[in-house]
DNA sequence: TTGAAAGCGCTACCAA
DNA sequence: TTGGTAGCGCTTTCAA
């Protein structure tokens, strides 16, 4: 492989004019000639600046951290694809971590992250107990905050509106006449999740007929766990006519739990999701849930990161998007 | 932030002492007490190694490259997972780049990731004719192939059988009594569907009754190409009562057009996909498809790229993993 | 066992 | 406009 003082040599010149006459921000100090012998060289040689050098010495690596908390779960790939367009557009690339929710993995991996120096962090996975650790490594490189986040503004911060996405998802069932609602929650340390229980117990205090209210709250968004506190709910006796769940993946494990019991949705119980991941749409039945416009909320993401790096002192903002509600066949009308 | 310079001095050592005391594989090399020192010392300071420092002097900086087509594809994230998880276990970690299955991105992508000093490249987007450039890579840093491959062994590979599995598709609707039969065909310049098509091709050759087959061959593998390719061959007057979509999306889409033109599935036309994606079990119908062990793909294709690194002239071996087949409610007995 | 020195490949400062 | 020099932070040879 050939480096910057094979050029030069080639091209006869000292390494620092090589350097200047390939980089377009220092060619126009170059004479035109001089420039062109270097350039040619480099195209001879077929040279490549190697980025691990630059970055050592620029203190820039054009890499940005991207945590996410869940691979499997399928809201994250247009969310992932949009930071990942965004980022290309920049001429930056995604060093991506994964920490299955798990708070000790995710320092672990913010860690690796920063001693790799990366240019900024965009993450889907904080909990709001990891305050204190985002807050030390935002002394360091500036953090985004994509789809959770904490609870007040003090980060720069991407998401959308949950509390409304929770009303809507808790309004549409009650004024389908239902007054036994369960809530299926995902971990109440996760800004999302909060926000969807709030916005759905406003709705519900907001309603005309009273409401039994049951929430259970899950360790994971996930079918499993879905299934797990559907099931609990009901051998507790409960037997909700419909049911909020915070994310489609347990609204799926909620439908599984009921057919188990004998209950059909949306025949006898009525179900929400959450997230409109791919596919839903096609689900049996075709899923109500919320939806959010995904792939905008990491694109997003990505380019505040970006501007972050060229003025990192701008004013702290959210941006948060406003949800969709879309019913589809999985809620119905309370039979009398 | 504190570097090993200061840890040194702290710890009134040299560098180079501080840095074998810290390093695992020379520590021993140290004295006990002065080790001693040394790591206090780097304790107080909060002392964590540049990455991009070290990467630059070692020549290896612990990233892998990952070259995947399309994020929106759901076969995707378990195999990713796949990689990921096995990465961590390295101490590695994942460089991601996507193609959106063009190959002109493909190769910007992987000259990026050559000139951020990664030590190896995983990818599942190569086309047949990506074969001289990835050669020329592999000529630099190893190569292992993932999903798609070249038609001969002559790369690191983890894969499956495709051949087997379409002919595990064909055979399942022949079976059924199907005589009509549409194929609808990823890009044939990539392995995998050419793999299907020629297990289904050979499947149907052998079949005891002889079968009309009609096969449209399609730019990408989407839902929308999926319902495109369909429209098309009914459009074109060829009614079949079998389709076989080379993926889990085109047999979506597959199935929308055949709804769309009055036909049901499989009440009309029985459908197979491919991939067994999370969710195809809860579709309506649940989709008969062919699965194969995709984390476990994502896994091996990690771990081999790992071990290729401190023995990169190890012999050359495609892993092909059986796939099996998944019968569900989109098939059905051809009606007489 | 430790220190000294060199250098991975690049950019940026300072002179000329 | 160009060259020289220094140095980003680390590891690794070579000597002592």
């Amino acid at each position: 492989m050939a480096n910057l003082r094979d050029v030069a040599e080639q091209a006869g010149v000292h390494t620092s004019t090589a350097s200047r006459a390939l980089d377009p921000d220092h060619s126009q100090m170059v004479g035109a000639k001089t420039r062109a012998r270097v350039v040619q060289a480099a195209e001879e040689l077929g040279y490549r600046a190697n980025q691990v050098a630059r970055g050592l010495r620029k203190g820039r690596t054009g890499a940005i951290g991207v945590v996410i908390a869940d691979m499997g779960n399928p809201f994250l790939p247009p969310i992932i694809r949009g930071m990942a367009g965004s980022l290309r557009e920049l001429g930056m690339i995604a060093l991506v971590a994964e920490t299955e929710d798990d708070p000790g993995v995710l320092e672990k991996a913010l860690l690796d992250l920063l001693d790799r120096k990366v240019d900024a962090i965009i993450t889907t996975a904080v909990h709001l107990t990891d305050r204190p650790l985002i807050t030390e490594i935002n002394k360091t490189i500036p953090v985004v905050l994509a789809v959770r986040t904490f609870l007040d503004g003090s980060f720069h911060a991407v998401t959308h509106d949950d509390a409304l996405g929770g009303a809507m998802a808790a309004r549409h069932l009650c004024s389908l006449g239902h007054t036994r609602l369960a809530e299926l929650s995902g971990p109440d340390d996760v800004s999302s999740f909060v926000g969807r229980s709030r916005g759905a117990k406003s709705a519900i205090d907001e309603s005309d007929q009273p409401v039994t209210h049951r929430v259970a709250v899950g360790t994971h968004p996930t079918t499993a766990e879905g299934h797990r506190l559907m099931t609990e709910i009901l051998e507790q006796g409960f037997v909700p006519t419909a049911v909020f769940a915070h994310n489609d993946l347990m609204a799926v494990g909620a439908i599984d739990a009921l057919g188990q019991a004998g209950l059909s949705c949306p025949g006898d119980v009525s179900v929400v999701g959450y997230n409109d991941s791919p596919m839903t749409d096609r689900l049996n039945p075709p899923l109500t849930t919320v939806r959010f416009a995904s792939y905008e909320i990491g694109s997003r993401a990505a380019k505040l990161a970006g501007s972050l790096l060229d003025d990192p002192d701008q004013p702290v903002a959210s941006y948060s998007l406003t949800p969709d509600f879309v019913e589809r066949a999985s809620t119905a009308r309370l039979a009398d």
